[in-house]
DNA sequence: CCGCCCACTGTTATAGGGTTACACTTCCGG
DNA sequence: CCGGAAGTGTAACCCTATAACAGTGGGCGG
């Protein structure tokens, strides 16, 4: 089965790079499934983008801009909602945060792993991980709709260094 | 690997011999590891234990009675805090909402199966998935600390009936 | 071309979740 | 009997999320 695929990006990577790809993703898949990739959408979207680190909907919030007047909360999370939808975000529950998909293409269920140093987030698509919890349930009688898996620790950038 | 203990407690389960039961191996717990179960501690847990349904810190607020007065939100979670440290309760993060553990012998890392329609979670201890994790994170190269694996879907009791 | 519907957006208010700071009490060991 | 650590009480505050309702704009059938 397909291994893990995760990786953590390097902290001096070419972000923006990064950034222009996912953004091209992402325009082109809105197109393809016949969704609007409004304005507002898109400001929340590259916001997310803009580093590897989940944001909280009240940090978005503050750093979107979208002239005259402070965008009020709902209008945040009516752009994540959109982007989540559309697999181009995703929710951490466990820090109540959201970040940007890194591989928008394919629809997945993903699996995070969240460094407690530097906070950045890397997604995995482990297909163990995924037979495994399928497993499970299925010998528990349950039928599953949605997997959370979270894993917190350090990533290799920070356990290596000095701490 | 061991696989699987997951069980969805049957509607009608004897719920009062259910609750004394995991109450004692609560209190002989905390004997052992010289800690205490104060009053407000016990009273927190009996309250999680009353069904199989995780509760928000708020509902436990509500349905606490310490006689006069309501306790204030903090008074809650230092209870939590003490249960979840001694492995009396666990927390849910994506209900943001906490559910005592049914097995507080064994020190464990739980995974979750939510029921979306009755709001039981059972709780398992799958070797298969702790390994598959263990197992994507050490190729990543990943440290991990804590895991958090929720699975929302339908309960035996719940896919069976007429919905 | 008109008018209607629907998706999108804006505004206000409120519910729910969680923490900080500080003061007081109780328990227990020396 | 005294002192510190653990436990508890109180108040104030911030973050997270949703409900309810109003306005706007564009596409499509008539």
């Amino acid at each position: 089965m397909d291994a893990s695929t995760a990786e953590f990006p390097a902290p001096q990577h070419d972000h923006d790079a990064c950034v222009a790809d996912s953004l091209a993703q992402a325009e082109q898949s809105c197109r393809d499934q016949g969704v609007r990739l409004t304005p507002r959408r898109r400001a929340v979207l590259e916001i997310l983008l803009g580093q590897h680190v989940p944001l909280g909907a009240y940090e978005i919030m503050d750093r979107v801009d979208w002239g005259a007047r402070r965008p009020a909360p709902v209008q945040i999370y009516r752009a994540l909602d959109f982007l989540i939808e559309q697999g181009l975000a995703h929710r951490i529950s466990s820090l109540n945060a959201f970040t940007a998909c890194c591989r928008p293409d394919k629809p997945h269920g993903a699996q995070f792993l969240i460094c407690r140093h530097c906070r950045t987030v890397a997604e995995m698509t482990d297909g163990d991980i995924d037979a495994s919890i399928l497993g499970a349930a299925a010998r528990a009688g349950f039928a599953v709709d949605t997997r959370v898996v979270e894993v917190t620790g350090l990533c290799p950038h920070c356990a290596a260094p000095a701490d």
